[in-house]
DNA sequence: AATCCAATTGACAGCGCTAACATTGTTCTT
DNA sequence: AAGAACAATGTTAGCGCTGTCAATTGGATT
C-alpha cells in the first residue's frame, strides 16, 4: 500500500539536458527521440527510453514551441456553450483532432464581436497553428489579426459570405427555401413563423428570408409570426407557440427557428390536445437527436454540425500553411420528413 | 473601402525588444508595462503604449511563460462531449474564467483513463496552472503525474472517495438515496430501474446503490430492470421504458439512471398512451431545462453542473498553489417534484 | 584506392520573454 | 544634513528546447 510515493528520481522538474548526461547523449538526440524525427539508431533510441520512463521526463512544450516557433494549438472561438449546436461542433473538432497532437483551446465569445477581438487576441499570444471561428461576423481589428497572422482561419457554421480563409457550413439561405418548398409541396398553405431573437443568430435570419423566398415563388407569405424576445429554448417554443394559436390567424404549418423552439411546439400540442399535423404540422431545424425519439418524430433538416467541425480540421491539416486560395466546403443539410410535417 | 490593408509597420513577427528600441526604454518596461506590474510612470506608460498600438504589438505569452516558469492554460479533462453534463460543466469553468487571462484547454477521454493518461501527458507538457478532470478514476501514472506536479487539481462530479486535491461535486450515494425516500413517501412500492451500461457511468452505479439501500430500509427492493447496453440517451430511454413496460412484473413507478433516458420513458408512454403518474410514475437525475418544458414537467433531481465548473475554477483561483490540505465542496442536489412522480 | 553517400550524432546559437538584482534620483525622517 | 525609503528604470542571465550546420563513421561505387 505504497501512498503518495514520490516520482522515481523526485525531483521538480525533469528536463532534456539531464536525460542526456544521464543517457551519456547530447541534447539534440533526445529531442529528436521525443519528436520521432530524423535517424535515430535502435540502441540509442532504447537507451535514452529507458532513462525518459525512469525520470518521468515530460518534454515541456512551451519552451518547445518558442524554439521552434510552431505550437500545436488550435485556437477555437466559439458564440455560446448553452446552445447544443456549439459543443457538437467542438466534438467534431476533437473527433479530426484525435490521433494528431494538436491541442484545441476553447474560448467562448458570448456572441460579441467585441469579446471576441479580444478573445483572439488572446488566443494568437499562443502562436496557435490554427484559428477556428463561428461565422463570419468581426471587427474589423479581428479580421485584420487573422488576415495578417498567415495561419490557417476557418469560419464554420456557414458559407454565403466570402470567408477570410476556409468555411465550412452550408448554406442557411439554401435550408430555409428547400424548408419551403418542401411544406409547400406537402400541401400546406398557411404558414406560421416561431422564432427568436435574429440579433444573436444571424444564420436564423437568413434561413428566415430563404424561406420567404420559397413562399414568395408560390404565391405565399407568412400569415403569423410568434417571436420571443431572447434567445432560443423549449420553453420559449412551447410559449411561442400558444401564442402563436391563441393568435386571431389560423395557420396549418408552422415553421420554427430551431429545433429546440420546434421541440416546446410539439410540447405545448401534446400537453393541450392539440392533434400534431392534423391541426398544426410544425418544422424545425438541426436535426437534434432528441426529435427523432418523440411520440411522433420531428419534421426538421438536419445540419451536419458534427461534421462541420470535423471537416473544419481535417481542411486544416490536410494544408496546414495558408496558400492564395480560400476554399469553401459545403457540409450540405438534409430534409428529415419525421412526422409533424 | 481599404481592403486587405497590411498592419500598420507590416512585419510579420513584432517583437518586445522592437517596441522597445522605437519607444527608447528597456525591454523590462515594456514587459512591465503590458503585464501592468511594477511602478511605471505616466509618461512612460503612454509612450510605449502608443508604439505597441502603432506596430500592432501582441505580447508572445509562449516566450513569457517559459520565461517565468508559469502558465495561465488550465487543462480540463473531459470524458465525453456528447453527453450535455459536460458541456454545461464546461460552461461554468468558462463563466468562472471570465474576467481573467486563463485559458481552459480541453480534451476529451471518451471515458478511457488510458486516454485520459495519455491526455494528461499531453495538457501537463504546457505547464498548466491547474488541471481539472471529471471523476476520481485514474491510472497509477496518471495519479502520481498529477500528484508530484503541485499544481491545483480538481477532480469534479462526485465527492464520495478521497480526492487528489480539490473535489466538486455532489454525494451520488445520497441523491439516489434521497430519490428512493421521496417516492416511498409519495406511496410508490413497486420499483423499477431504467438503465443504461455502468461500465462508462459509475455515478449511476452509485446513485442505483443509494436507491437501493433507500428501498431495503422500508423493507422494498426493485422489482424489475431494463438496462440498454450502451449510453444513456433518450431514444434507448425510450426502448428501454417499452421493455419493462413488457415484462411481467407490474411496477408503478421507473427510477431512470438520467433524464435523457426518463425523458424517453415520458415520450414512450405519451405514444403509448401510458397515463403519466397514475399508470407509470418516471423519475430522472440531472435536471435538464428540457425536463420542465415537457408536457408534464420532469420528476427529478437538479444536480448543479454549471455550478461544479464554476466553483471549481473558484477553488482554484482562490488559492493558486497547492497547500497541504484536500478540499471537497459539496454542490448539493434538489429534488425537483414535478408532474411525473 | 579514391570518391561519394547515407546514417548517425553533436556544437552552438538563439527563440522572446521575465526574475533577480542593480542603479539612479527624489522625497521624507529625525 | 545624513541616512532611509521609495519610485522609476535598467543590466544580466537564463527559461528548456530546436534549427542549422558540421563532424564522424562505415560501407557502396567506380
Amino acid at each position: 500500500m505504497r501512498q503518495r510515493t514520490r516520482l522515481p528520481e523526485s525531483r521538480a522538474r525533469v528536463t532534456l539536458s539531464e536525460v542526456a548526461k544521464l543517457a551519456n547523449v547530447s541534447e539534440i538526440t533526445v529531442s529528436r527521440i521525443m519528436r520521432n524525427k530524423g535517424p535515430i539508431s535502435v540502441e540509442t533510441r532504447e537507451k535514452v527510453m529507458a532513462v525518459v520512463n525512469r525520470l518521468g521526463y515530460v518534454p515541456n512544450r512551451i519552451a518547445g514551441s518558442l524554439a521552434s516557433a510552431t505550437s500545436n494549438i488550435i485556437g477555437v472561438a466559439i458564440p455560446s456553450l448553452s446552445n447544443i449546436v456549439f459543443p457538437e461542433v467542438l466534438r467534431g473538432i476533437h473527433a479530426g483532432l484525435k490521433g494528431t497532437d494538436y491541442q484545441p483551446v476553447v474560448g467562448v465569445t458570448d456572441y460579441s464581436m467585441k469579446t471576441e477581438e479580444v478573445l483572439v487576441r488572446s488566443l494568437m499570444a499562443w502562436k496557435p497553428a490554427a484559428m477556428i471561428l463561428a461565422g463570419f461576423d468581426h471587427t474589423d481589428p479581428t479580421r485584420q489579426i487573422l488576415v495578417q497572422s498567415g495561419i490557417r482561419v476557418a469560419e464554420l457554421m456557414d458559407i454565403d459570405p466570402e470567408p477570410i480563409d476556409i468555411a465550412v457550413g452550408l448554406s442557411h439561405r439554401s435550408a430555409g427555401y428547400e424548408s419551403g418548398r418542401y411544406l409547400i409541396a406537402r400541401g400546406y398553405r398557411r404558414f406560421g413563423y416561431v422564432g427568436h431573437d435574429w440579433a444573436e443568430d444571424k444564420r436564423a435570419k437568413v434561413r428566415y428570408d430563404g424561406l420567404c423566398m420559397a413562399l414568395a415563388e408560390a404565391g405565399l407569405t407568412i400569415m403569423a409570426h410568434s417571436i420571443v424576445d431572447g434567445p432560443s429554448s423549449t420553453l420559449a417554443g412551447r410559449a411561442m407557440t400558444a401564442n402563436l394559436l391563441a393568435g386571431n390567424t389560423s395557420v396549418d404549418v408552422a415553421v420554427y427557428s430551431n429545433d429546440d423552439m420546434a421541440i416546446g411546439g410539439v410540447f405545448h400540442c401534446l400537453g393541450a390536445g392539440v392533434a400534431l399535423r392534423e391541426k398544426l404540422a410544425i418544422f424545425g431545424f438541426n436535426g437534434l437527436e432528441i426529435g427523432d425519439a418523440l411520440p411522433m418524430a420531428l419534421s426538421t433538416v438536419r445540419s451536419n454540425r458534427f461534421l462541420i467541425g470535423k471537416i473544419a480540421i481535417e481542411k486544416i491539416l490536410e494544408q496546414p500553411d495558408r496558400r492564395g486560395a480560400r476554399s469553401v466546403v459545403d457540409t450540405g443539410f438534409q430534409i428529415i420528413p419525421g412526422e409533424t410535417a
